[in-house]
DNA sequence: TTTGTAAATGTATGCGCTTACACTGAGTGA
DNA sequence: TCACTCAGTGTAAGCGCATACATTTACAAA
């Protein structure tokens, strides 16, 4: 059974199809009495209008695009069971630590923040993933069906990106100094963490540790660079004895049982362990804790990014904020207002992080 | 200047626009000297092919749809700015207090798990959410640019629905009783708040009080019938105040005090505080602990849903985990279904709830 | 060489809609 | 009464693609 068409509702209401079309697309330009009698067929046909056909016609489609490179949560996934009957799992959850529960994948921020926006704005937002090596046909088949498309930098080669920006709205996210001929948002990651660090200066006299994230990261490379430039400022780059490490809280452990075991021997524990995100920061805080060694009265901490369990844990760690969710809402608007001025310059905005100052890198008293 | 089409790249090539089509769709029924050619043409255009031209004339597109009703957090949004200089702001955080830090939003993790388990099948998944009184118009919109469609429990009305899953798969979400002719997905939610209070009641003789949700909401009156069920199998249907109100952390703290100040001029402590959500359950608790009553040894509480933060308290709160994103994931998996198998029976299915027995319920030593 | 067959390609149609343009008829002013 | 408007409606031409069917080509067999 083929769903109905206009031409199926324009027959039952006794009109042309540009009538119908009419009706639903400009009401005030038909006749009160048939619009009423085109809206009764179309109640009962139960006629929905074809998206396809119309974006065809018209040229565009109201939805945008979120593009994003895949990730291991997705390849991780296991066939979800489908029960009919339900039932109750009764697990005794005692004793167990509260820690990595809360799931801080970045991206969902990023998505959840085009979507408010994209919804706020009157637009549907379509959210794909690349897979593997199909991952340039999902973003190509994505691309032909919206009207703008945002894209994560380094998602997406150079040579399929630029062409395409010819034709739609393209917005990068988090780009650097590249994608220069892009509008794009990104946030003052160097900036924050060289205020963070220039505050933790201020307040020790030690040597600085900087366990930073792996050398390729683009993320990580800023923040070091931040570091750096705080250093630089104070005139103490020698202080400093710079790691780079993935970016879990495992890491942070690791590298907080070495420092711990260094003092035990001897070695004079250093001022401040700078971390490249909040993860290492609490893992590195776990081991001092768990040492004994007072923070921030011996040694200060601090991490970055954020999350949740940053305010939670104790002492709270001093971190900067970054409005990931800001970051999908902006692009959303750089694109509704590149439909207003489609041949303006292309535009760079830079969102502002709140460097948090909190009881890990509060100044001994 | 205007996209290029598949006459451009057909022109360019020397080839007829079905070849061009072959290319992209059946590579191995063309010579792959042709192919090679119309490749090159592809690349030189920057050709993306119409999604919405393929989606006429395949008369299927590939995207799968999520609807959700409009929530106050899309109406609360403000403008967005736009700044182009970042900046970083510096905040003493010191000294606040840890805690409505997690927006829970509970669609957040529907959406999530939809998009998850939509992308690992290699849908693209569009969402919507309605607004106002354009909310039936957002929704046909969606409805008629996706190949099946996802839809919260009373979003939209039946007399729009019911015709709509005749033309394309449908899945409801929380459906209860009602939608039984669609394929639908909920969870145990009474079963799970049932196994909790049974937990509960075999700790104390005490009186319970029950601080649940607002009448109206249909997971209130789950949970609310899940405690009764449990009283009446114990026989303590007499032994509970039933308290409506509202979800919030504010609610459990405002009826914590009254509690305490009960407490205070003499009249005995509840044997419990079940509470219909986790923010209710933490608000009671920050009470209790402010006023050094301790849980559990004097009062049992237990919350629902178990958001992270309720993992994080002190002690820490049992709960019944509902398995959310599992509720997208799920739906995904029913559409791909159905799309096998277009005309079998509607399908129900419950997934089941996970109890956690925490120190906050912990039978007093 | 001719013929038969399969592979490769082209032609033409239709998918369901919007919209420019053409047409109709009722109302207007002269 | 007769142009002349103009609101209301119809006609028809695409929008860009996939694909059934028709045609051509390549090549093996006769």
């Amino acid at each position: 059974m083929k769903p109905p068409t206009v031409y199926d509702v324009a027959e039952r209401a006794g009109v042309s199809i540009a009538t119908v079309s009419r009706v639903l697309r400009s009401p005030n330009r038909v006749r009160p009495d048939t619009a009423a009698r085109v809206e009764a067929a179309v109640r009962e046909l139960g006629y929905v209008p074809s998206g396809a056909a119309r974006g065809l016609a018209e040229r565009r489609t109201g939805v945008l695009g979120l593009y994003l490179p895949g990730f291991d949560a997705i390849e991780e996934l296991t066939e979800i069971e489908l029960p009919e009957t339900g039932g109750t799992d009764i697990v005794s959850d005692l004793g167990r630590s509260a820690d990595d529960h809360v799931a801080d994948l970045y991206f969902d921020e990023v998505v959840r923040g085009a979507e408010l926006e994209a919804w706020r704005r009157g637009y549907a937002l379509m959210v794909a993933v690349g897979r593997g090596e199909n991952s340039v046909q999902t973003f190509t088949d994505m691309a032909g069906r919206v009207d703008g498309l945002i894209v994560l930098a380094r998602a997406v080669p150079d040579a399929v990106l630029t062409p395409l920006a010819a034709r739609i709205p393209v917005v990068v996210l988090s780009a650097r100094g590249d994608y220069e001929a892009f509008d794009r948002v990104s946030v003052s990651n160097r900036e924050g963490m060289a205020a963070l660090t220039d505050h933790v200066l201020a307040h020790t006299t030690g040597e600085i540790v900087y366990l930073g994230g792996p050398e390729e990261s683009p993320d990580a490379r800023d923040r070091r660079r931040g570091v750096r430039d705080a250093l630089e400022k104070h005139g103490r780059t020698e202080d400093v004895r710079w790691m780079s490490e993935i970016f879990t809280r495992d890491t942070g452990r690791r590298v907080g049982r070495e420092l711990v075991r260094a003092a035990a021997s001897g070695e004079p524990l250093p001022g401040a362990v700078l971390c490249g995100n909040d993860q290492m920061a609490l893992g590195v805080l776990d081991e001092f804790t768990a040492a004994g060694i007072a923070v921030p009265e011996r040694v200060l901490v601090s991490g970055f990014d954020g999350i949740p369990a940053a305010a939670l844990s104790s002492p709270r760690l001093s971190t900067v904020r970054q409005p990931i969710e800001d970051l999908g809402r902006a692009a959303i608007a750089l694109l509704d207002e590149r439909f207003q001025a489609p041949n303006g310059e292309p535009r760079g905005v830079r969102l502002p992080v709140s460097v948090l100052l909190r009881e890990s890198t509060a100044p001994s008293v």
